[in-house]
DNA sequence: AAAAATTTTTACCATTTGGTAAATCCACGA
DNA sequence: TCGTGGATTTACCAAATGGTAAAAATTTTT
């Protein structure tokens, strides 16, 4: 059904900008062209439109940590990730926004998948880095708390935009400037030192 | 009037975990022990009470920068600066999380207050800062992204603490951990190389 | 103690919102 | 052409929500 879609299309673009409670199905089929009970006739109710958007977002928003290569040269690797990542926060600024909105009133439908999708991902990459600090091919650093930094700086982007675009302008290369800052930061963090 | 700051620590308790739409009034009032005309006696309505958390929040929010002083040692003013923000994560985390959910969804109360208030003194701030890379006695760094840095991962603390707290359990001194992490990181970000 | 001012409660109200029932529309095969 | 099944709309509804009017209670002032 392409229906599905528009309206998951027209659901993302409110639920971020609103948060959950703050959309309504009413905007929603607005924004989508349908009418409420159209809407309501594709998914069970506005809970689960919501929820669908969250677990298609996962699969999106792991793949980038999915692809770090225990067996790639580790410098790159990570510093590859950071750029997927922000690549991301550029070209899914609605979805960045709308696991943020999530997690920041304490993950109360996404919690479980927390715990049985990302966190077994989150301790094998952790692992993976901390293996290649003890081989000293990077510098001794705590790998969750680098990852939480990557994930903070990236997705700053994207879901703090509308302070962003305040500081800084309307930058066209805004994104380049970004990522080069990120490259030398995380890149300088990485250096094997002495 | 005593009751205005209990609605007020009743207010931010509940928009912090639903958001601004996601709060009402009677959740606010029950909060705060007091029955929904009476708090209406204090404030003209819930849009003001928001609005009164937000501007109360303002201050405190940009103190941490206002004491970056620029006759001080950059590196260890840029230091300190990092670790007043985390410390202001871990004890005002409710404050940390309404500002962000203002911002996610594109600042509409605040958003005046950002050009008025914080852009003033973040270009302030970025001029020193990048007065000390001119100087040399920090790395040349982008000011403005370092500046984005820095709050993105301080705050990540407070904002993603229920993502944080489901990918490294309930450590007690997970605070010394993270500031000890970011230390390491802007620390290594700012010295002068060669 | 009486009057005045302040605070709190009771009883509402209009609107919004998530959701439903049932009728209607529309393609398409028999 | 008629029927059939999916898609869509119309007309609702009950609950929740922000807010108000006015009375009652309480405190303060005279």
């Amino acid at each position: 059904m392409r229906n599905r879609r528009v309206i998951l299309d027209a659901a993302l673009n409110v639920f971020s900008q609103h948060g959950y409670r703050g959309a309504t199905l009413d905007q929603i089929a607005a924004e989508a062209g349908l009418s409420k009970p159209n809407i309501l006739y594709y998914f069970q109710g506005k809970e689960q439109i919501h929820l669908t958007l969250l677990s298609q977002l996962m699969e999106t928003w792991l793949d980038p940590l999915v692809e770090l290569d225990a067996d790639g040269d580790p410098k790159s690797e990570i510093l590859d990730y950071v750029q997927r990542k922000l690549d991301m926060a550029r070209d899914l600024p609605r979805e960045s926004r709308l696991f943020a909105g999530e997690i920041l009133q304490g993950a109360p439908r996404i919690g479980p998948r927390l715990h049985s999708e990302l966190k077994p991902l989150f301790d094998q990459k952790c692992a993976v880095i901390a293996g290649w600090a003890k081989a000293g091919k990077i510098a001794d650093i705590n790998p969750q708390h680098l990852i939480f930094s990557i994930w903070a700086t990236t997705q700053h982007y994207a879901d703090f935009e509308a302070q962003v675009s305040v500081l800084v302008g309307e930058d066209p290369d805004a994104h380049d400037t970004a990522s080069q800052h990120l490259r030398e930061m995380f890149g300088r963090m990485l250096c094997v030192k002495d």
